[in-house]
DNA sequence: CGGGTAATTGACCCGGGTCAACAGCAGTGG
DNA sequence: CCACTGCTGTTGACCCGGGTCAATTACCCG
């Protein structure tokens, strides 16, 4: 049974068992617990840590001063929020729990020390910053161009896919503690919205989704509908020729 | 007279002289020159290096399967187009001239060369790179939750400082060569919309731009219709600890 | 001067927002 | 066990920011 942190980042190279072992000392180092709802870091705070999701579902959002807030990221388990890598001075953005999160905090020694004697889980890291990045850039995309039921069917592929990634779906269904707030606030659309098109979506056939538990009976076809392209979460193994030995 | 790239990593820490002579040095190395309106880069291309923006203006863009285009971001004289530092296998997004372009491709070796001995460069680097990741949240955020007279306001503001921290303003003039379409594909906006919202920003006096180029005559005004808050782009000196002692 | 790209305008329409009421359900305390 | 509270989801009526379509009008460059 390896981490979520070890199965996100086999995604792109395999690591050997001492890579492994460090990133489950790292991840048990200091860990912290936060309820739902509740910030655990917010803007301009000056960044202390890397915080690596264990346990729940986590954003990043920003806000305008009248209160409209935009969710630009969501985190599950196996995710690093990086505070922002320990360089910049002041957070841009808040990080908050969406369920209960249990996340352990990385310092920047830790961090140092674990890159030091680890190539492979430097490189891995870069992948994982890159791919973050990535990621960013397809949600751009996606509430610049997308009408309403596509970009819905692209934010549940996405995290049907994430949670895959890291063995958090069952079959064809995963955990979805997202509101329809939440999924508005992410969206870029209102909830009120949200709400009819999670109902044309349901009607269409292409998901149930009740009591935070999202099923996807035809993934192709919920592909097809949010025009997903998966090149974006590159998760097709490409540091094959880094591979651990062992 | 500084380099563009090396004006851009100050706002972060001073650099050497070697560290400069360094990127001097990178800068001249590949140069490519790409005529306005040409690809720099393609959707499946496998990386081939950083490029480095010398000269005119470039943007990354994403593409729906039925045409639609999303701008993802902007680049401007001293700004990394990252080519995914090499890591991952294939590119997601095209990068496109949108002037004639002066480039220099900086291959794996001479990247590796360079932050293996300037570990102050390698900083600034990260820097770099965290802030462009930033930049593309404020996008998202943009995109999701701005209407178009803010939008658009918001991405002139972007642009007019990230110009002005490499020296090519003038005043509070700046040069500007995006057409209205590609505006409105940075902004996911439609090209008449985005027609009619300038002449709104002109008739309030909030900007005036002819002939690819553009004036703020009051720039906190125009900042403070877009909800502006330059925080996102670190353009503090934050590294300041780091700075070379020459 | 001709051809092509970029900007502008008008008429009309629609996806999604707003407002407001209400229903379902979980947790909480008595 | 029940009443109360508050959050989440749902629905209807109506409206508006921005899209669509199509026709002109600058403008640029060879």
């Amino acid at each position: 049974m390896l981490s979520p942190l070890t199965l996100r980042l086999q995604a792109f190279t395999k690591l050997s068992v001492a890579d492994r072992e460090a990133i489950d000392r790292v991840s048990r180092s200091s860990v912290r617990q936060v309820a739902a709802r509740q910030d655990i870091a917010r803007e301009g705070d000056r960044p202390r840590a890397v915080n690596l999701i264990l346990e729940g579902w986590a954003c990043r959002y920003k806000s305008l001063p009248d209160g409209r807030r935009q969710i630009v990221s969501l985190f599950i388990p196996g995710d690093l929020c990086d505070a922002n890598v320990l360089i910049l001075k002041e957070m841009d953005h808040y990080i908050g729990a969406i369920t209960a999160v249990r996340l352990a905090e990385i310092g920047r020694e830790q961090l140092e020390a674990l890159t030091l004697d680890h190539p492979r889980i430097t490189q891995a890291l870069w992948w994982d910053a890159l791919v973050t990045t990535s990621v960013q850039r397809e949600w751009t995309l996606n509430v610049g161009q997308r009408d309403a039921y596509e970009r819905i069917s692209h934010l549940l592929v996405e995290m049907f896919l994430r949670l895959r990634a890291v063995g958090l779906t069952t079959g064809n269904t995963c955990p979805f503690p997202l509101t329809q707030t939440d999924l508005a606030d992410a969206t870029g659309l209102t909830a009120v919205h949200v709400n009819r098109t999670l109902q044309d979506l349901r009607r269409d056939g292409l998901i149930a989704l009740e009591r935070r538990t999202l099923t996807i009976p035809d993934l192709p076809r919920l592909k097809n509908a949010a025009m997903f392209n998966d090149n974006y979460l590159h998760l097709d193994h490409e540091g094959a020729h880094l591979d651990a030995n062992d």
